[in-house]
Order: C-alpha cells, then structure tokens, then sequence
RNA sequence: GCGGGUGUAGCUCAAUGGUAGAGCAGAAGCCUUCCAAGCUUACGACGUGGGUUCGAUUCCCAUCACCCGCUCCA
C-alpha cells in the first residue's frame, strides 16, 4: 500500500533518519537533499541492486567510474551545450513560461498577450572554473548525465577488455541539472545520481535490444519491490523525443504526487558515438550529427563478419536513483490497523534493500544476564558482514518492534529468560506476519542468512 | 524565474501585539517475562534579516525553504 501523501513520507524520513533537507540550519537550498544514517543504507543497497543485477549478474557488461567534471567540448559535440541552454520568458498575462524561440511574434503562444519578460538565458548545465584563477577562461560543466563519460570512454574499455558486440558498459554516479523548478521532495532535484546502461549494439539489432531491456527493467523493479501494477510504461511520442533519441520508452511510476518517470529507456541510435568519433565520413553513421573536429578516437568496431568498421548503436536504460528510493520508499509504505485501535506504521522493504538488516533486543533491559547475551548475539551477526546489525533497547519490547517495523528492519530477534536458563534458543520475529519462532542460537547466523538472502 | 499558499520543539499541532503550551519521539532513572503500559527527572521551538511600535512569534517589507500551477524530466 503506497502512502498517502507525500507528506507522510517526508515527515517519516527526517523523524527517523532517511532523507534531510540539505544545508538546513542555513535556511537550506533549494533541490538538494542529504541522506541520513538509514537513507544512506537503503540508497547503498538500491545501488548495490543495479550494479549485482547489471554488472555481476551478466556476461555482456562493464563497469565504469568516470569524473564528475567535464570537457566543455564533450558536452558540446554530445548536443547538451545547446538543448540545455534555452532562453525563457515568462508572460505576465497567464502567468506561462515560454522558450523564446517558441514565441510567435513576440507574443505569448499561449493567450496571445505581449506583456512579456525579458528573455533569460537558462544553462540547465553547473559550470565550475578549473584551476586556479577564476578569470572564466578555463570552465569544466558538472555532467548533466554519466552517460557522455561511457561514450567517451569507448574506445578505452574496448581496447582494455577485448568486447564485441553487444556489450554495454555500465556507470552509477552523480549528476548535475540546474533545473528551472526542483520540486517534489527528492524527486525532482539539481545534484542526483543516475544509475546507467550503455547497451552497444549491432545497427540493425537495437529495435530487438529495446524491447528486451525493457522487460528487463521492468523485471528489475518488481524485484526491488516496486508492483508491476504500479507501474505503467509510456511510448514518448515522436516530438516529444530528445534530440538523441529515436525511440524512448518511459517507466512511469504512481508517485504520491502523480504519475512520473522512474526510468527512461532509449534508443539512442549512433548518435552519441557517431558525434563524439573523429573521421566521421568513414563510416556509415545514421544519426545527424554535428561535424566533430576535435575527437582523437575513432568510437567504431570490427564487424568480424563483414571486416567493415561500424558505429554501434547504443540502447539506454537510465534510471534515477533518488526516484528509485522514493518510489521503493513509497510502496514498502504502509499502516495497519490493529484489533485495539492503534496502527501500526511498517515499511515492508525486501531484506537486501532494508536500512537495517535485524536487531537484536534483550527482553529487559537492565537484567544482566539477557543483556549480555543480546549483546553478544549482535556481534555474532554482525561479522557475518550481511549489513547493519543493531541492539536495541529503547523503551520496551513492543516498543523495539514498533520502532523497527517503520524504519523496515526484517526481523527482530529477542533473547529472554528460556535463551539463558534453558535452551539457548531466541525469539525471531518476522516484521511483516509479526509472527515469532524460537530458534537456536547455534543456527542464528545461518538463519539469517538466508532470510536476508 | 512568474502567480498562489505555507513556515511555532525531532514529528504532528495549539495559543498570543506584553518573548509560548500539548501529544508523540529522543535522553537519564525506576518498573516491566514479547507487541508503542505506568511513574520520575532533565532537555527542547516562534526559518532569517530589516521596519512599524513603549514592546512583534503575532502587523508590514525583503530574503530563504517547502507545497500547488506554468516549465522540466533521471
């Protein structure tokens, strides 16, 4: 069950620990958000998802770790330099916003009026000077996506790793949009990080590819938690494409503030490495694009059936990570109603994705002997090196659970008085059913284990 | 950036032109043999900066942030 509002959500993150408003004690700033002791762990382990699933998990893709800063000229030949500079006005009649380009006549294209601002030029793109005299004459732009780093770093990991085609090349990182209005809490937001797939294939092949990736996508999802129903996905008409795309498909998620994308997954022809490749005239490129002066690499592959040099095509699934804890957050979100009138708040995570992996809570608190024992149960499970393990012994018992249930730890396992004076066994207590078992303390790590797995 | 709304403890809220209360959470202690029990103690806020006023958390202005629309898209 999805939460009810964002508010909700937003209001659970800061009490317990996931997501802060970013430089807050200075008034804060705007679209930027930190991630807390819990936040951290879930957005590691959403990362960690997509690289096992992408990297580990196949035998067609490599990774990448590029800088953050970047060649103005990449940005230039990748066609950020002028899609993401667009003048806007503003028209004080509707109240719209307009690209100056689009008006018709200085005139407003939507209620006709004249009464416009001044054209502004917006650079979704940070710059940042280089080196150490800001005089403007050296700039590297923070990348507005990982994705140009993959491109231009083609020809260095086809040397390093002997690929042929398909093969993708894969890359989590920060990005960077100064975007006009971030909004939505950490959904739309001016520093993210993007967790991307570059797929190079056969020209020819990459409709067949597109279709493929996107199943795989959406297969992804579900994994995380993410119900299919939750999900719809959208064709993105053909004037609404990119300009490096010839075909996109959208995964669209029902977020708390409306149906929005996840996750886009393109077909970004050979545009990007037909841009970025020198000796352009050599090969068959299909993709318009801007002459490439500059380039010291040729960005192509041997057919080894033909022995013809081709650009590959390139297919891309590129999926926001900030959108993915959002949307995981969303739907593990729910509140139960219990028999005595109170509610019970849970976030039903799966296991390799919870913040915290159990906590292990003496019955009492201050009797010594269950106290030690809980303790050193906590580190027994702590070296199994499966993620945070904690003690807990806030308030009481029940009190532990309920803590627990909303921050999404899977299991809570509890040592009373039979674990001391009897058998050696525990309580574990699944947060879901809220149902225990007792368990031997000599099986507990191979139990959990495999609960987590 | 434009128009509209909002801003009081960690969270959810209340009151007030004479410097603010609660519930929950958090801390310490008591108690407690499994699902937010109880008791005690201490701690904790008027987003920021100006202005009006004898006096501003309250009125005005600016600014910052958040929410809604325009725009945008991982």
């Amino acid at each position: 069950m999805p939460a009810k509002s964002m508010e909700e959500l937003v209001s659970l993150c800061k009490r317990r620990g996931f997501i802060f408003q970013s430089s807050d004690i200075y008034g804060g700033l705007q679209g930027l958000y930190d991630y807390g002791p819990l936040g951290v762990e879930l957005k590691n382990n959403l990362k960690a998802a997509w690289w096992r699933a992408m990297v580990y998990e196949r035998d067609d893709v490599e990774g990448l770790d590029a800088a953050i800063l970047t060649n103005p000229l990449t940005l230039r030949y990748s066609g950020h330099e002028e899609t993401f500079t667009d003048p806007l006005v503003d028209c004080r009649n509707c109240k719209t916003r307009h690209r100056a380009d689009h008006l018709e006549g200085g005139t407003c294209p939507a209620c006709g009026s004249s009464d416009l601002t001044d054209p502004r030029p917006f650079n979704l793109m940070f710059k940042t000077s280089v080196g150490p005299v800001d005089d403007g004459s050296s700039f590297a732009y923070l990348r507005p996506e990982t994705a140009q780093a993959i491109f231009t770093n083609f020809k260095h990991v086809l040397d390093s790793t002997s690929r042929r085609l398909p093969f993708g090349i894969a890359q989590m990182g920060k990005a960077f949009r100064n975007e006009i209005t971030p909004r939505n809490f950490i959904f739309r937001v001016r520093e993210f990080e993007q967790m991307e797939l570059e797929f190079f294939v056969k020209p020819g092949t990459d409709e067949e590819w597109h279709h493929k990736w996107v199943e795989e996508r959406l297969d992804w999802w579900a994994a995380q938690g993410v119900e299919p129903n939750s999900l719809q996905l959208y064709h993105v008409p053909a004037d609404e494409l990119a300009h490096y795309s010839k075909a996109t498909v959208d995964v669209m998620y029902r977020f708390p503030h409306g149906l929005e994308e996840l996750e886009g997954i393109a077909n970004r022809t050979d545009f990007d490495l037909g841009s970025h490749t020198k000796a352009q005239g050599d090969f068959d490129i299909q993709a318009r694009v801007p002459r490439n002066r500059d380039s010291n690499a040729k960005l192509a592959i041997q057919d080894l059936e033909t022995n013809k040099w081709v650009v590959p095509y390139v297919i891309e699934p590129s999926a926001g990570v900030e959108r993915g804890v959002l949307a995981v957050l969303n739907e593990a979100y729910r509140v139960e109603e219990l028999d005595d009138g109170k509610t019970r708040t849970v976030l039903g995570f799966k296991p390799h994705l919870a913040p915290i992996k159990a906590a292990v809570l003496p019955l009492k608190r201050n009797h010594e002997g269950i106290v030690t024992k809980a303790k050193a149960i906590k580190q027994q499970l702590q070296a199994l090196g499966l993620g945070r393990m904690l003690y807990e012994d806030t308030g009481n018992i029940g009190k532990g659970y309920r803590r627990h249930d909303e921050v999404g730890t899977p299991i809570c396992i509890t040592v009373d008085f039979q674990t001391i004076e009897e058998d050696d066994t525990v309580t574990v207590r699944d947060r879901d059913t809220m149902e225990q078992q007792r368990i031997a303390v000599a099986e507990l790590p191979a139990y959990v284990t495999d609960y987590l797995r």
